[in-house]
RNA sequence: CGGGGUGUGGCGCAGUUGGCUAGCGCGCCGCGUUUGGGACGCGGAGGUCGGAGGUUCGAGUCCUCUCACCCCGACCA
């Protein structure tokens, strides 16, 4: 791609109604464009980053058996009814809306109902389990405050999967399974080094813990302790001294620290798959329950927790494994074909390059490739013969190669 | 939903106690000079001041209502 034929630009100023950092950063390096309060549009580049957070989340959760599928946003109002989630006084963030006819209508802001109901067509059998399902989507949720840019939003992208039991030992096996899975998405996206498993109130209706994945970070809305050796962590809603007991955690091993929910697991046990009907048929012919599990992590949010935390003085870094490009090609001076050459061989080698073709000043292309937070940054230049520059968003050494052995490095 | 604040070209802002053709920076268009860390000169385009109503000879400046946005709190992936 070249610069000159995309159709977002920088900016200088930092928008006044943006108060974090992520969608202050976001915006300027035109990667969102906010459409209201809490409801932000992906451009070409942040889309592209989004992109790449759901291909890692889907190759995990594929790794695991789970089975893609897309749910509705338009929801029917009975099933819901099913599990008293419809009135306003139960679940407060509803969106709601009305057929022509007046039938009312809810705007899909989680979806265990309609999975659950969908799957009742299907499994009926010990033979028909374990089951994970799973979609990419977005979520809405009516709020009464957006904040934190991209972090909090009314509209936002989740993947939620739900995973589907026997017993409660084949439960325990998918949900572990699953914990695995979330372990390496973290490692993938950069953040595992700061990202914790973090046991959390399971709900009212068990008496299980749940797991969050707190990444640290200052803008954080969580409170945790953390046991860095562990490799641990509580939430503080539920750090008691019972609770430590029951996880095998000491108070004095314990660290405090601001972090924000990337992810969370739940056990729903059956409380869904009762009340909506699934169950399955043991091998004896009798009818039992079905034991769910719950597996959410908002995409979106993961794309603003990243440019929360890599972000520094200069602009967005992202981790190779996300980045819209993985090098910003820069050209200075008279040397347009031996930059082409380069575009090309490594757009061949299957390196995607954002190529900043525009005529303006090297100081220009410098600061945006750093503000767009593109791994590496390449130079062609007179004043560099037959070499090329090599730079690291992240890091001050620049190496000279030429271009195999550029090639060499990035491919 | 409680408290606080803000709405003026695409973005960031300034506009004394109401007063004449509403300014500045960034960005944009044209010409020229520049070209390794956001260049410079000259010339342009673009706003009716969030919206509605009112007071006044006169409203971006005052009043009423209203919409939106931001921050703190409560609530949430």
């Amino acid at each position: 791609m070249r610069v000159s034929q995309l159709f977002t630009k920088t900016s200088k100023n930092i928008p006044a109604d943006e108060q974090a950092k992520n969608a202050q950063l976001l915006i300027r390096a035109g990667y969102i464009h906010k459409e209201m309060a809490g409801v932000y549009a992906y451009l070409p580049l942040g889309l592209r980053v989004l992109e790449n957070i759901k291909r890692i989340v889907r190759e995990e959760m594929n790794s695991v058996g789970g089975q893609e599928l897309l749910m509705t946003t338009l929801q029917p109002r009975d099933i819901w009814g099913k599990t008293n989630r419809w009135d306003d006084e139960v679940v407060d963030n509803w969106f709601k809306t009305r057929l022509k006819n007046d039938t009312e209508l809810g705007v899909g802001l989680t979806h265990e109902e309609p999975i659950v109901d969908a799957l009742s067509s299907y499994v009926d059998s010990y033979k028909d389990l374990p089951l994970y399902v799973y979609q990419i989507a977005p979520k809405f949720r009516n709020e009464l405050r957006a904040k934190s840019g991209i972090l909090r939003g009314r509209e936002f992208l989740m993947k939620d999967m739900y995973s589907f039991a026997r017993t409660q030992a084949e439960h325990d096996e998918l949900y572990e399974k699953a914990a695995e899975a979330y372990t390496r998405i973290f490692d993938r996206l950069g953040i595992g080094d700061r990202t914790y498993r973090t046991a959390a109130d399971g709900g009212y209706f068990t008496e299980r813990f749940s797991d969050e994945y707190q990444t640290i970070s200052e803008v954080g809305e969580d409170t945790i302790y953390v046991d860095e050796a562990k490799k641990l962590a509580v939430n503080k809603e539920i750090c008691t001294d019972e609770n430590l007991v029951k996880l095998g955690l000491k108070r004095e091993d314990l660290v405090e620290k601001r972090s924000v929910e990337s992810g969370n697991i739940f056990p729903l046990e059956s409380k869904y798959s009762d009340a909506l009907g699934l169950y399955y048929t043991d091998e004896e012919g009798v009818r039992q329950s079905i034991i769910m599990g719950c597996y959410g992590i908002g995409i979106s949010r993961v794309m603003g927790v990243l440019a929360e935390v890599f972000a520094d003085g200069k602009g967005l870094v992202w981790p190779e494994a996300v980045a819209p490009f993985k090098v910003y090609l820069v050209n200075i001076g008279d040397v347009v074909n031996k930059t082409t050459d380069t575009y090309d061989r490594l757009q061949k080698a299957g390196v995607e390059v954002l190529w900043d073709d525009r005529e303006t000043r090297p100081g220009e292309k410098f600061a945006d490739a750093d503000l767009l937070g593109i791994p590496y940054r390449v130079v062609v230049s007179e004043r560099l013969g037959d070499k090329l520059e090599l730079k690291a968003r992240t890091g001050d050494k620049i190496e000279e190669l030429n271009l195999d052995e550029l090639l060499k490095h990035l491919a």
